[in-house]
RNA sequence: GUGGCUGUAGCUCAGUGGUAGAGCACUGGAUUGUGGCUCCGGGGGUCGCGGGUUCAAACCCCGUCAGUCACCCCA
């Protein structure tokens, strides 16, 4: 319609939505806090490197879908795809490990990724997540899991499935990735053509394939819990452990393998059932990657961190009411706009939220944008009120109206509003 | 990136070759300072965009852009 739009898979978020949005963010910023997370922010354009080192230069996220390009002065700059290699770059650069013993930190903020949008996929879109530093677990790794549920269930997010799996450490995924290139290869012929690919590529998610064709191989396929050394096995464990300690229903999938290459030991993601997401059904990824600062060059240290896609939590919130973004209303003839202005300020100083019409229209119709506005109260401000000292109160839902005196305004205001 | 479907008013949609429609929303009014319900009126669309066929295109054809669904991938 209009010449001008915003980029493909960018959206505008309007007013009418923004009640939900500040509801999740606030919800997830008081949850995290609770749990002893702090807020860090990082810059949304980083150096290219950053992203190409910490994610994995095959991952697709890396190999097509990043926003690179060159500044002025020839520095190739990328515009964030995610949050967790920021917080680990940030961590490092200001030396937060030789400060505390563990970190424990919380972002919100877009990431963008130029895929072909969908639904609950866009080429710009908002994460929440956290990230702690310092500490192997497992039990931290249940406490994590078991905060991103309690996160949904307030938000109303009911219906949730919360698969868990490790993928070891050290050369588990090597040798794993070995044997299940040796176990394939005989199939060769009869994979789908994706997972021919990606039998070179990333053969772990040839698992998680939904082509038919590739179902028999993989079922019959050994599974990486087999290669777990006996230490990641009691890690795995202990993870396990704790959320039953937890009760937090979880189902162990054996198959799950994530697209970046920077995790270990435990992965864990979060299915939303519900909800009007489609085929974009993660609400939550996260997992252990314990290699990741080490092979930035840092001191090899432990760290675990999951993603929330902002979007996909609001496709799965259930619907609700929102709250009237007003509590009063001011009507006021036309030839008494300067006190009716003086008494909107006097309510707003006062803490009210407090709207009203000043263009001069009829009291019918500004009474009619009063009922529509959702404020409970309406002021009337006339000749007669300025004249009299006082102002007609009218309770908006129950239809009653009371002349009030002036400088009794803000307690009967308050009054009427509960 | 691949394939399918869809683009008509702010929103939801009807209209399938002959002068652009409905409901909702917005807005004015229904006697003298008062909303919600009802009634009457008003504004608003180069029918996504570009080309083609035709006397004539919202409608048929091609392209393009956008949205959407599935795949891929992921949050």
């Amino acid at each position: 319609m209009a010449k001008l739009r915003s980029v493909k898979g960018m959206n505008d978020i309007l007013p009418a939505d923004m009640g939900r949005w500040h509801r999740v963010e606030a919800a997830f910023r008081h949850r995290a806090e609770r749990y002893g997370y702090a807020e860090v922010r990082t810059p949304l354009l980083e150096p290219t490197e950053l992203f190409v080192r910490g994610i994995g230069e095959v991952t697709d996220i890396v190999e097509k879908e990043m926003y690179t390009f060159e500044d002025k002065g020839g520095k190739t700059l990328t515009l964030r795809p995610e949050g967790t290699a920021s917080c680990v770059r940030a961590w490092l650069q200001h030396s937060v490990g030789g400060q505390e013993p563990v970190t424990k930190w919380y972002y919100v903020g877009p990431m963008y990724r130029r895929e072909r949008p969908a639904k609950g996929r866009y080429r710009q879109f908002h994460q929440v997540g956290c990230e702690i530093y310092g500490d192997p677990g497992p039990y931290v790794d249940a406490e994590l899991i078991d905060m991103v549920v309690g996160f949904l269930r307030e938000l109303g997010v009911l219906d949730v499935e919360v698969l868990v799996n490790s993928l070891g450490s050290g050369d588990t995924r090597e040798r794993y990735r070995e044997a299940l290139v040796a176990h394939l290869e005989p199939h060769r012929a009869t994979l789908s053509e994706d997972s021919q690919r990606r039998l070179e590529a990333n053969p772990l998610r040839v698992l998680d394939s939904k082509a038919p064709e590739d179902q028999e191989a993989a079922a019959t396929a050994p599974t990486l819990l087999d290669f777990l050394s006996d230490e990641d096995r009691a890690h795995f464990d202990g993870v396990q452990d704790t959320l039953t300690a937890l009760g937090t229903p979880f189902q162990v999938a054996p198959r799950l393998v994530r697209g970046l290459d920077y995790y270990t030991r435990t992965l864990f993601e979060v299915i939303g059932r519900g909800g009007d997401l489609g085929a974009q059904s993660t609400i939550c990824g996260g997992g252990r990657y314990d290699g990741m600062i080490g092979d930035l060059g840092g001191p090899a240290t432990p760290a675990i961190g999951f993603a929330m896609g902002v979007e996909r939590v609001l496709l799965s919130m259930p619907d609700e009411a929102a709250a009237a973004p007003l509590d009063v209303f001011v009507v006021a003839e036309a030839g008494v706009r300067a006190p009716a202005t003086a008494l909107a300020r006097e309510l707003r100083e006062a803490g009210l939220r407090v709207e009203a019409d000043l263009r001069g229209r009829s009291l019918k119709s500004q009474f009619r944008r009063a009922d529509k506005s959702g404020a409970p109260v309406a002021l009337v401000l006339g000749e007669r009120e300025v004249d009299g000292g006082g102002v007609q109160l009218k309770e908006l839902g129950k239809g009653t109206q009371t002349s009030v005196p002036r400088d009794a305004l803000v307690a009967s205001v308050r009054e009427a509003l509960g």
